[in-house]
DNA sequence: GGATTACATCGAAGCGCTTCGCTTCGAAGT
DNA sequence: ACTTCGAAGCGAAGCGCTTCGATGTAATCC
């Protein structure tokens, strides 16, 4: 193994000089700089982490923890895993993935064992264990979701609110009237995940804003249930024009049912859907939809923790403004 | 921070003898283990990991390297990740999770610097660039999926050359005479990705041991190039009742370009996939389908690499039978 | 021109842990 | 009773790095 004694031999200076050389933590001269920046190079040597951590009491790691439920979506989980990785790097920091599988001692483990600086947590519900946990740790971190008691944290989430009320802006400047909404597995806002009730209420609000009714009800995400869901809708609402699916994996089923039942998208029915923008690339027709932004959340979470790990104070919460692409799935509805 | 001299005071015993009771190396009194073990309960202590990877040459972290191509199933991976996760912790292991994105230089970096004491690629293709780099990293690895040229290596992975030709098997065994592989996109055959190619020698095998001409065709994975694919396919061959279908993201489109063409499943075609089971239970019909077994390759690929940490040899190449599951999709061809 | 300052570099301490070799002690063997 | 031996525990070295204070040297000031 290349340690910094033999970088320092090579380049005819101190161990000491070298690690500067590396940090930018004191001046040093062009010429001394170069040269040790070639030994660094010929050698092929990187820095032992271990010992780096130690001295300076920085792993330059951050924990990216995933929540170890069913019914996650797993490839935006894994879009937002990627997008960390890939961000942590920028500020040349390294990811470790830690489930909560082991519950919240996996938490406590890598922050107490100083494997990592901070971390990042995916998926925060309402009322996260992983939460009060967290709030004892010491160590800076940012939440991917909304807890109910957000003081001394740092969340980042899609604005659900908006978006649900996007969504209903959206069918009712196309004229549509009798709009519902198509929501998560009753399981979800059992949990009170949070986000799901926040897109069932920014849609009512914008609903009654319009003098319309609300008219919202969760879904299961297997075939039969969604078949049984959006039948008793009809049934109950005949009218219904306009519907707004927060629901990834009930989408495709949905879209299904609605063809079985000989209902023409968006001829006859309009579908907005909240779902990652490659799942509504795909459909036939595409979906007019919120993206959720996996890739900009990743991004931000990291570019917080960063600022946190610096000292710097951060924003409780940053919800990102929802923004709607319409495509095939959505039109007027037909005169009736 | 609690140290080890914190709690070799607490318990008043020496440093080392701590450490003889955390690690089991060397035998100690049960009166004083139980000493030792109260006194890091009460003080809460975890061992700084930077430190013992220094002292002991050891992170107890693997890297898990993803490739970052497109085109990746991405919820698959997913649920590679976290079996990873889960196993190597049952191995008192942590897992860094790097992407390619910075090339080969991330498995050096990670490697060099002694974050890591091994690593398990995921996805790996038949000329990998990944490869070459791996054999000069002197550190223990595993590979999931087969490259071109194995020997030093360890590779887990799926048979795809069986599950190709178990599939003709379960299709043949119901009657069917006139059977077609729905494939992978050309770019993924292009790339010689092995397990494409692999299923499709299966395939061909054994379809031409059953005296059956051999049909095969890529396909690209939008909804355009699925209809445009199976298309031409039924014109070429329109007595065709039975479909191979390898591509995940293609299952939805075929079987909703099937309906649209009015063949149904599986009365009029039978349809049985290479994809994973939660994905073939989801549809309706649910579908028959070889499953990809993600959870089982990644505790194979951990418990490999584990064994390999302790210096024990392994199979250069661990190939997983294949389990075919019928379900609602295949049926015997209707007489004509 | 001597004192002052800034710059560039060095040396050594120490981060928290593991591990090797040593000491001690009591039990067993002869 | 004396050696022998294994078990249990201790002490100290050292893993590779960062960082602080010190030192040497050259530029700057009145």
């Amino acid at each position: 193994m290349v340690t910094i004694a033999d970088v320092a031999r090579h380049a005819g200076v101190a161990p000491s000089t070298v690690s500067y050389v590396l940090s930018g933590k004191r001046a040093i001269s062009a010429a001394t700089r170069a040269r040790v920046q070639a030994a660094v190079r010929e050698l092929g040597y990187h820095p032992h982490a271990g010992a780096r951590a130690l001295a300076s009491n920085r792993a330059n790691v951050i924990a990216l923890v995933l929540p170890l439920r069913s019914g996650m979506h797993l490839p935006v989980l894994m879009q937002f895993a990627i997008t960390v990785v890939t961000t942590a790097r920028q500020y040349d920091h390294d990811v470790l993935l830690v489930t909560s599988d082991e519950g919240v001692a996996g938490l406590q483990r890598v922050a107490a064992s100083a494997m990592v600086d901070g971390l990042v947590l995916m998926d925060v519900e309402l009322h996260d264990v992983r939460v009060p946990a967290l709030r004892k740790l010491d160590r800076p971190s940012v939440l991917i979701g909304v807890p109910a008691d957000t003081t001394g944290l740092t969340c980042v989430d899609l604005d659900f609110m908006a978006a649900g009320e996007r969504c209903v802006e959206h069918l009712v400047a196309l004229g549509h009237r009798h709009i519902a909404l198509v929501g998560a597995p009753p399981a979800v806002y059992e949990r009170e995940t949070g986000f799901a009730e926040r897109t069932r209420s920014g849609f009512i609000a914008a609903v009654q804003r319009h003098g319309l009714q609300a008219i919202t009800t969760p879904c299961e995400d297997t075939y039969e249930g969604v078949r049984a869901t959006v039948t008793e809708l009809f049934a109950a609402y005949p009218n219904l024009t306009g519907l707004v699916v927060h629901n990834e994996a009930a989408i495709d089923p949905l879209m299904d049912v609605l063809r079985g039942m000989g209902r023409r998208v968006p001829e006859e029915v309009s579908v907005v859907a909240i779902c990652p923008d490659e799942m509504a690339e795909r459909r036939s027709p595409p979906l007019s939809s919120v993206l959720i932004p996996a890739h900009e959340l990743g991004q931000e979470a990291v570019t917080l923790l960063m600022r946190k790990l610096d000292g710097h104070p951060t924003e409780e919460l940053t919800l990102l403004a929802p923004r709607l692409t319409a495509r095939g799935s959505t039109a007027p509805p037909s005169a009736v």
